[in-house]
DNA sequence: CTGAAAGCGCTTACAG
DNA sequence: CTGAAAGCGCTTACAG
């Protein structure tokens, strides 16, 4: 421990060169005699030798390090489109470095990522679903490329890699009407993300293409979690017209809806069909298996990262004007938890 | 976008004086006037300057920048340590960074970790319970203070917090135990992050202790994942004296263990009571709720992160010497998947 | 209380 | 192909 770390001089010395000669011999691209190279790669070897990322990138150079600024990680979904972003990045022959902005905390920390996040890579990936209105606006006057992902908020200049909402509800509500359920619920998330109001114009104009007529008393309004959803549902099954069919906002949701139902008795999906949103990994181990909506987690992370390398890379504002959105379709993973509706309670 | 960032010398050149005195006023360390003091402050945030953690460190200073390397992100378990040790970050007034190491992949990137986060970070983290032998011993010379975590695999000279796995484990057979259970199944994890075989320990010496003996035909060997457990319970109540109980080194196995159970048509707890390890957040959502030993993750983080910072603000060898490790207790969570033994199948 | 000098580890021009 | 110089943004001594 302490032991001074080894540094480029000392790898020159060692072997005497100068260390701009050392500097190119390890990185490779300018031209340095045969002998002299493998004399200083052997002795980086040797002494263990590990470049300083900051020095390299204080000088104006690349530090190869991509910043991931994240709002929280407790769902599989962010897990999953991080752990994408992370091999992108390693395929690039680059480094990930992660910062969680905990987002849901209060102050927007948009000063800190920038300062952080900023001064060490050499560009930005922004997950941050949820960040309040003003934050990605500063990453618009950011000194390295921003690029944010999967943002539906409000507006935003900022280039983007996003999966779809609107069609994927729209295609699972579709799936259900053509179950024969006419009575079908929603229960929204909050607004908070912009995600749920994407879900929820799919659900609606799935069911006025079909000639349903969207109500009121088969709207909840709920908050994501899963004590949520067990909520709404008792609610909106204690009506004298309860609903044949439930699309939760997300999983989450839809979990809690089931757990409600077989509370109530009712069995899923013969008495009534759950569809959720997310694909989560509890949504393939719940009884029965939830049908849900799935964004292409891993694409998105990659195509973000794509995104942004070309943003280091280019210098052409033009180029970078075109390329400045990429929405990527959701699919229906349809599983065990709906049924074609009974006649007797689609009445 | 690209807009040249605001440097130290901008903010001092616009109110008319030196980098030092606009750092020193920045800093608050060294006596300025007041009145000087104000103004660089004023026209600082004026320009909106963030102050370059990379330079800071590199002339010898502290980055305040707190390095995490984690493994995997998968498990709410080690997304709640990570979240914990984010929070103690923040309340020491530091930042955190993160570096998936992606430990599973095969190659061990200690070389990437130390290179990364050493050159960035005042100290390390190593949040890396699979990493193979060896990894972790590259970090005894490292060149800033590194802490392991919940790290159980081999012997390491490294300062570590973890969590207790043998106490914890013992308790809740004696817990099945107490329940008149005598036929009690274990299930193994891989040995690959050294928990399971205290685990196991735990298991064995609370039989032991109440005159059951280890049987070769009740311990089965899986691999953490959900299926394993599933596949390991076929097994072992295919047996002409199947277990009444069933102890599983971690939830994902028992949440498989019980969905084969009911594969079987036998009732969890009446027929058979099952115990998980770790309280992932799936495990108060199954059916029944699974009974679970946590450990306290929080408390891990935590501590783990005042250790870091004992050691990166103190030189005492003596000291620090002394401050090695921290153990933190277990708990037993008791839900509804545990019922005593029925007079019948016990015998 | 304030400043001039030097340097952290590396790299980009510019010379040879 | 190799080197001497200068500088990235900041801070640590050392002077005044």
């Amino acid at each position: 421990m302490s032991r001074k770390s080894v540094t480029l001089a000392d790898v020159a010395k060692s072997v005497n060169v100068t260390t701009m000669t050392a500097s190119r011999a390890l990185n490779g691209t300018d031209a340095v005699s045969a002998e002299v190279r493998q004399k200083v790669v052997a002795a980086a070897k040797d002494l263990g030798y590990s470049p300083n990322p900051l020095a390299k990138r204080l000088k104006g150079g690349r530090a190869n390090l991509l910043g991931l600024a994240v709002g929280y990680l407790q769902s599989s979904a962010m897990a999953e489109i991080i752990g994408s972003v992370n091999a992108a990045v390693k395929q690039a022959g680059m480094e990930l470095i992660i910062y969680v902005a905990g987002s849901e905390l209060g102050a927007p920390k948009q000063h800190e990522i920038k300062r952080v996040l900023g001064g060490l890579c050499d560009g930005i990936v922004l997950l941050l679903p949820m960040a309040p209105d003003g934050v990605l606006a500063e990453f618009e006057s950011s000194s390295v490329p921003v690029v944010a992902v999967n943002y539906w908020r409000t507006e935003t200049k900022l280039p983007m890699v996003r999966g779809d909402n609107y069609v994927g509800s729209r295609s699972a509500v579709e799936h259900l009407i053509g179950l024969g359920h006419r009575r079908i619920a929603f229960i929204s998330g909050s607004d908070y993300t912009g995600q749920s109001p994407e879900r929820q114009r799919g659900y609606q104009d799935a069911l006025k293409q079909a000639g349903i007529k969207p109500v009121k008393a088969l709207m909840s309004r709920g908050d994501f979690t899963r004590s949520a959803g067990f909520e709404s549902t008792k609610v909106l099954m204690a009506q004298s017209k309860p609903p044949t069919a439930i699309f939760a906002a997300n999983d989450n949701m839809a979990l809690g809806a089931m757990d409600a139902l077989k509370e109530l008795g009712l069995r899923i999906p013969e008495d009534v069909s759950v569809f959720g949103f997310d694909d989560e990994v509890a949504a393939k181990h719940s009884y029965p298996r939830l049908s849900t909506v799935r964004q292409p987690l891993s694409e998105i992370g990659e195509q973000a990262v794509q995104m942004i390398l070309r943003r280091i890379g280019s210098t052409s504002a033009d180029e970078l004007a075109k390329d400045t959105l990429i929405e990527l379709p959701s699919s229906l993973v349809v599983r065990d938890s709906c049924a074609p509706v009974r006649a007797l309670l689609s009445s």
